[in-house]
DNA sequence: TACTTGACATTTT
DNA sequence: AAAAATGCCAAGT
């Protein structure tokens, strides 16, 4: 199991979400993509020692915030310009930020 | 070993 | 557009 108890996973996990620019946000799929394993894992993974990173700029595919944060990630977009529309939804068109970049 | 659970994704109602 | 159903991957119990 690659995985959150493996230092080695968390690091690709948190290494990539710190690489997310300020301002761009990216998906839990597409960090999966990157490291590996499902979108889930990853989402485990930064439920444990996400305690480091920008999660507020890991959120859904659909660009719906974490849905655990919303407030606190709302206040992180605000502060870092992060383009997003009167729904509360991240503007996903242009604050996509792909880990492969 | 089997079932449940979860910072998710995609498709269909 | 919003909610439910289904699929995924690995951990936890």
């Amino acid at each position: 199991m690659a995985s959150a108890r493996d230092p080695e996973y968390v690091e690709r996990v948190l290494a990539t979400a710190e690489r997310v620019p300020p301002g761009r946000v990216t998906t839990y799929g597409a960090i999966a993509e990157a490291v590996g394993g499902g979108p889930r894992q990853v989402g485990s993974v930064m439920a444990l020692h996400g305690g480091g990173v920008p999660w507020w700029r890991v959120i859904r595919a659909d660009g719906s915030l974490p849905p655990s944060h919303g407030e606190q990630a709302r206040r992180h977009y605000y502060d870092e310009r992060t383009p997003t529309l009167p729904s509360g939804r991240v503007d996903m068109r242009s604050a996509y930020w792909d880990p492969a970049d």
